[in-house]
DNA sequence: CACCCTAGGTCTGGTTGACAGACTCAGCAA
DNA sequence: TTGCTGAGTCTGTCAACCAGACCTAGGGTG
């Protein structure tokens, strides 16, 4: 029961409505957009499977695709599989597969506070290996990064101040 | 335009309804649960300022602190700013700060697609060298992994078929 | 004492989103 | 002609979002 300190750190004297997190989390931050996301990470691409494969509404996942679509991290192709008329499948942007980070992320977390007792229904390993995949905190720079301390906060060349 | 394989990978042959991502997203995904854990990593630990500096609903921001608090992210503790009355402050659980790689790689993620051509507004530096902070994809053995196609899914230990 | 200020909320009401279940529609197949 | 399938759309209900006004307890001020 100590007194926190009331000074801020340097970032917030800058306005964070223009910061990225709140932009991103409008996009990614609707309950199925990270559902449909692994699907087609997984391989999944089509409506149907999509919808009886993640128990998605339907009319949900046709606004998530189309949203997806828009925003440039899905792409709709038109494909014709032998002897049947032209269908569209679903296929991640550059954009959309550099958000595997993130889900890789979300899902680590997942498997660590919300799995049943018994462990992660589904892991990811390192191909070859055989090892778990996780993600590790680095600088640009190449060193790794093991506590929150060392990461500091300042403007970027964007940064707007407040009024 | 050529055909896909509907072969679903061995993952897909299992309900992912009891997938952490399903789960996580129940939790993290509404527009403004992370845009909160920002602040709380941030140092802003009090409703009002959150409220002031994030844009944030009152009443959303009421219903997300007491979720997070239920949720086991946050917690709410009391402390005295000397010759004041008893106040209120939000901070990080253990499952809490564990949110950090997510919170980070959404950011990155941001400031790469979503940020005004100038710029992201902040960045996070290593403190002392000076470069940006970012997430390597790792398995466990210390490998580093750099291309998607180096990582597998497999059935996890508590994996469920489906009927 | 009466009043004001502040932190940390609640209340109200309109708009949007989630969601289930039924319906549509085009093209192939029998 | 009828049926099947993939990929949606339509309808109606219920919950969530959100802005703006309101409330409340404790301490300071005149």
């Amino acid at each position: 029961m100590t007194a926190p300190d009331r000074v801020l750190p340097a970032a917030l004297a800058y306005s964070t409505e223009n910061c990225t997190i709140g932009r991103a989390m409008a996009i990614l931050g609707e309950r199925w957009t990270f559902v449909v996301l692994r699907e087609v990470f997984n391989g999944v691409r089509r409506f149907d499977d999509m919808a009886r494969h993640a128990g998605i509404p339907r009319q949900v996942l046709s606004n998530r695709l189309a949203m997806l679509v828009e925003e440039g991290i899905l792409r709709k192709e038109p494909y014709r599989p032998s002897g049947e008329r032209v269908r569209h499948e679903y296929r991640l942007t550059r954009k959309g597969f550099d958000l595997y980070p993130v889900l890789l992320a979300v899902s680590r977390w997942g498997d660590t506070y919300l799995a049943d007792p018994e462990g992660p229904p589904v892991e990811l390993e390192h191909r070859g290996c055989g090892a778990r995949v996780g993600l590790r905190m680095s600088c640009d720079a190449g060193h790794d990064i093991d506590e929150l301390r060392e990461v500091a906060t300042r403007p970027g060349p964007g940064v707007r101040l407040l009024e």
